[in-house]
DNA sequence: GTGCTTGCAAATCGTTTGCAATAGC
DNA sequence: GCTATTGCAAACGATTTGCAAGCAC
């Protein structure tokens, strides 16, 4: 039973799979043409989506969560001056699902991340 | 100028090396002996520690920071049952500082973590 | 005495919850 | 009609901020 609100939700969702969006991007975004959209709709969409493994929850930054609708394995990196999470394509066997514990524990998610200055704000201090 | 309070806190760190506390936990167990302490005090405290490079954050659980002063290069385990965080030592090169940048980005945090359920939880389920 | 730290109370902010109205089938 | 979803307002909880009093040197 989609709503339309959740199709909507979705359908930015996929648009925009590199931003890594906060609910706040996407209640921004949809809002100005949905004037029937909540903030409380797009958070339980969101952890809905979560359940069923449609999209997954990264909590680089500690202030909010931010969702990517890729599922492919992936790692991400955080730069800290323009504030993107861009997508690393590793080749760690770990990502990749090849291994399922690690020292007797059970894997279930695999999380990797970078914090620095990417590549495009390197280039603005330079030139 | 080490204050009595930030002495006690680093105390704490090393002696707890292994439970990635949060404010919250090295409050607890402080302010029992030390009625002279505030949360506050705290967070100031290892917010100070963390600018110094002396402790590093985790933002695993999304709902709170927890704080480490391992300083050596590892990963994390988070039990989705005892909610425990456990290090892991992994040959990953990137956490071991092998490579600077990755894709033209400049790397200056590696934080790798996986979730899913620890070996101790994983006996219980069976014993 | 100067500058940093402490710690209370209040503010902030992302997220969750309670719940009555509504939509989908 | 039954169940799940919507969305407002209120609650929540971890963290931050303002600021007066206190400490280190």
């Amino acid at each position: 039973m989609p709503t339309y609100q959740r199709i909507k939700i979705l359908e930015y969702m996929d648009k925009h799979r590199d931003s890594h969006p906060t609910v706040e991007m996407i209640y921004s975004e949809l809002s100005r043409r949905l004037p029937i959209l909540s903030m409380t709709t797009i958070y339980n969409a969101l952890n809905a989506f979560l359940e069923k493994g449609l999209v997954s929850a990264i909590t680089i930054t500690g202030t909010e969560i931010r969702y990517d609708i890729n599922t492919n394995p992936h790692h991400h990196f955080l730069c800290r001056e323009c504030g993107r999470i861009i997508d690393i394509d590793v080749e760690c066997p770990f990502a990749r699902g090849k291994e399922k514990d690690i020292c007797g524990h059970r894997i279930e998610e695999v999380h990797g991340y970078f914090k620095g200055i990417c590549k495009d704000c390197l280039k603005k201090h330079k030139g």
